[in-house]
RNA sequence: AGCGGGAUGGGAUAGCCAGGAGAUUCCGGCGGGCUCAUAACCCGCAGAUCGGUAGUUCAAAUCUACCUCCCGCUACCA
């Protein structure tokens, strides 16, 4: 790890968070794989000389309880979605410099070896501890075969986090009132052997080692936290046998495997050996980033900082391998400014936006350039086609043909004079905003560096309107235009580690040979082909009636799911491939109507025997209290007649307590009594939608009067 | 309520971490220009208490405290 700035003279490599061999790519997962790719290219673009390295996560629970419910091997499960993950990356051009898996041999071996060291220095001891067990089906059930309540939030939560809750991380034994994920059997506890990290040793140096991190904010603030908290000693084995068996025969018992989170963030440093192994060391060392010096930059999603920055470092100094340099969280993505939610297919999926049939490089900008790189992201269609169409064809595509089809039709190519000193100086900037950018860990600025210089090179032509000098002033006409020329394969060379494929086609429109990924900045100012053939357009509009037509997709999607959602009682599997998009679409589809907020109208209509069976009453609050803890919910008692009941109701916010009593009310007298936040409920009354609008009467209705 | 992220001209965003002239860029609006270019591009304008309050400071959008509101996940949707 060093501070000095990039490029620097030791190689790097760039490593995005593992893809779970669980399930399809979205455009979340996406967001982390197309930055961490742009990212080492750009370090390259730098002249550093950089791995990209990733591969898949085929270990742990969700893997292994998923095949089993598909009733095969968790291996061919978890290759399936390997497979398919290496097809889909090279179509958005993210372009691994080694992917493997963490199943490999060369995982397997180096987890081992690491995991022996650990154990060989001291850092790992044996404890006691308990673990759900199924006696009915004679199981053990770790981590998210089993769920429960969390200890410390209450919600419901799976064994290894209280991902409902607060979020929190779960070692075994934690959890309250377990129950088998697979049979729903209640699970009680045994003592298990198991074998534990002693990351409790490691404050100081992770305190030590946060100070000097580099990357976003989040990945630093949030670990200071926890470490302050005080860190607990760290399970590394399971009792499973998906996964690595723990080094050694002595072993903790059989059935015992290492956390999927051991072994995990070491495909790191398995994938960077295997470039080696296929490139040579000559090429790329690997032994010289991971133990000696290197620059090691991980790009992760904000959910697995921990890992990232407790364990993980703990681990490597343990080991005794090269500490991280960076870490680089990204933010979400959201969709139309609402959570993307796979479950309730909102989302927007890898083979979707290919079938559609756009050019990778568009979603490579749009995620990369749209916010900071630790912000949120939110993604709709029309902002894409904004960011599109304003930005890449407006800006970056229409400064290249123009340029280049002038320079073709007057000059045959390049103009022969020099480039000037403008905009030489103007490239020079935009080189620096380049290196500053990747220095600070922000494509967003990357990106902005190459669109400003776009936008420069359109103001200059605009400035210098070469079309009126080109008879009289053919000197100064040709200077412009070599300048443009020049802007043009710099904005190329900028663009590329963001854009490759785009880059790589002007690259050619202006006669380069071999690939611009092997450029490097300073071919931004090295003199362009003296000739080259005729240019086309690199970049097309998206109409207005496309866009309207993959919102309404999009909308068609969500609703099938959630109404599938309810007729088949939820399983929330996403509705898969693509979906026969409506022909009724209306000029409507783009803008939300009212309606499209509210909830669908219910299909099934019941009988009037269904209606009796409820008995709603008129009723009159009496007394009105705020909950203790609860911020909506308030304790009434309700006068209906026969009786004062009392109930809790979710108003609290939207009413002023002190003067509801009095106020009459509908109370949905036969709803079975329930307990909320200790407090009993006996009724349910009737309030409209989100604000809890309270139904009343405004006759002489009688308290307890029956409504039919 | 918990965790996380926000609150900047009509909309979307930058700047804040390393405080210093009332503030970026994009879209939209208005006016103008140009015609090489994908109705593209260029120029000008439109006037916003940088969520609120109180501090620190010679100086705060930028630091501190408190508050309000919004978003995501979760929850207490009876």
């Amino acid at each position: 790890m060093s501070t000095e700035d990039f490029p620097t003279d030791r190689p790097a490599v760039v490593t995005c968070g593992l893809p779970y061999a669980n399930g399809d790519l979205h455009i979340g997962h996406l967001r982390g794989y197309i930055g961490a790719d742009a990212f080492a290219r750009a370090l390259e673009t730098l002249g550093q000389e950089t791995a990209y390295v990733s591969g898949s996560d085929m270990h742990g629970t969700p893997v292994a309880v998923n095949a089993e419910q598909e009733g095969i091997d968790p291996e061919e499960f978890a290759l399936r979605w390997h497979e398919q993950y290496q097809e889909t990356f090279p179509k958005f051009d993210v372009d691994f410099d080694n992917y493997g898996h963490t199943h490999d041999e060369t995982n397997t071996e180096l987890t081992q070896e690491i995991v022996r060291t650990l154990d060989e220095e001291g850092y790992v001891y044996e404890d006691e501890i308990l673990v759900a067990y199924d006696p009915k089906a004679d199981d053990y059930l770790p981590d998210r075969y089993v769920e429960g309540t969390c200890p410390y939030c209450g919600a419901k939560a799976r064994g290894d986090e209280c991902d409902e809750g607060c979020q929190r991380h779960l070692e075994p034994g934690e959890i309250e009132d377990p129950r088998s994920v697979r049979t729903g059997n209640p699970a009680e506890y045994r003592e298990r052997t198991h074998k534990f990290f002693r990351v409790s040793e490691f404050a100081d140096y992770l305190t030590e080692f946060l100070d000097g991190l580099e990357g976003t904010s989040n990945a630093r603030n949030q670990p200071r936290q926890w470490i302050e908290e005080g860190l607990q000693d760290w399970c590394l084995t399971r009792d499973m046998d998906w996964g690595i068996d723990y080094p050694g025969d002595d072993g903790a018992a059989e059935d015992v495997v290492l956390y999927v989170w051991v072994d995990a963030p070491i495909e790191y440093i398995s994938s960077t050996k295997q470039y080696t192994e296929r490139v040579g060391a000559d090429e790329y060392d690997w032994e010289q980033v991971w133990t000696e010096e290197g620059e090691i930059v991980h790009v992760i999603g904000r959910d697995i900082i921990q890992h990232h920055t407790i364990f993980w470092p703990a681990m490597l100094e343990a080991a005794d391998y090269t500490a991280p340099r960076a870490v680089a969280a990204t933010g979400f993505i959201t969709i139309n400014g609402k959570g993307l939610s796979t479950s309730r297919n909102r989302a927007i999926w890898a083979r979707e936006y290919l079938d559609e049939g756009f050019h990778p490089d568009l979603l490579r900008y749009y995620l990369t350039t749209t916010g900071g790189f630790q912000q949120d992201v939110d993604f709709s269609w029309d902002a894409f086609q904004e960011k599109v169409n304003g930005e890449l064809v407006g800006t970056v595509g229409n400064f290249w043909y123009r340029s280049l089809l002038f320079a073709y039709r007057n000059y045959d190519g390049t103009p022969d004079t020099a480039v000037s000193d403008e905009v030489e100086a103007r490239i020079e900037d935009a080189i620096d905003a380049f290196t500053g950018g990747v220095n600070d860990y922000s494509l967003r600025d990357v990106g902005n560096a190459t669109t400003r210089l776009a936008q420069f090179g359109n103001e200059y032509i605009q400035r210098n309107e070469p079309w009126k000098l080109t008879d009289e002033e053919p000197d100064r006409a040709a200077q412009v235009i070599r300048d443009c020329v020049q802007l043009a394969k710099a904005t190329a060379v900028l663009l590329s580690p963001i854009a490759p494929g785009k880059a790589q086609a002007l690259w050619e429109q202006i006669g380069e040979d071999g690939e611009i990924a092997d450029a490097h900045v300073e071919d931004a100012l090295a003199a362009p082909r003296d000739s080259f053939d005729k240019p086309g357009e690199l970049f097309a509009k998206i109409e207005d009636d496309r866009v309207a037509e993959l919102n309404e997709k999009l909308e068609t999607r969500i609703e099938e799911a959630a109404s599938d959602d309810e007729t088949e009682g939820g399983d929330g599997a996403p509705a898969d491939g693509e979906i026969e998009s409506d022909d009724t679409a209306s000029e409507q589809s783009t803008n939300m109507t009212d309606t499209d907020d509210l909830e669908p109208l219910a299909e099934d209509r019941i009988g009037f025997e269904d209606f009796q069976d409820v008995d709603i009453r008129v009723g009159q609050i009496e007394t009105a209290e705020g909950i203790d803890g609860a911020d909506d919910l308030a304790r009434l008692e309700v006068d209906i007649g026969f009786e004062t009941r009392q109930v809790v109701a979710g108003i609290k916010q939207l009413h002023d307590l002190d003067e509801l009593p009095g106020t009459q009310c509908i109370l949905l007298a036969n709803m079975e009594p329930a307990e909320l936040f200790g407090v009993e409920s006996n009724g349910m009354i009737l309030a409209a939608g989100e604000e809890a609008d309270l139904l009343t009467t405004h006759g002489d209705a009688a308290l307890g009067e029956k409504i039919k």
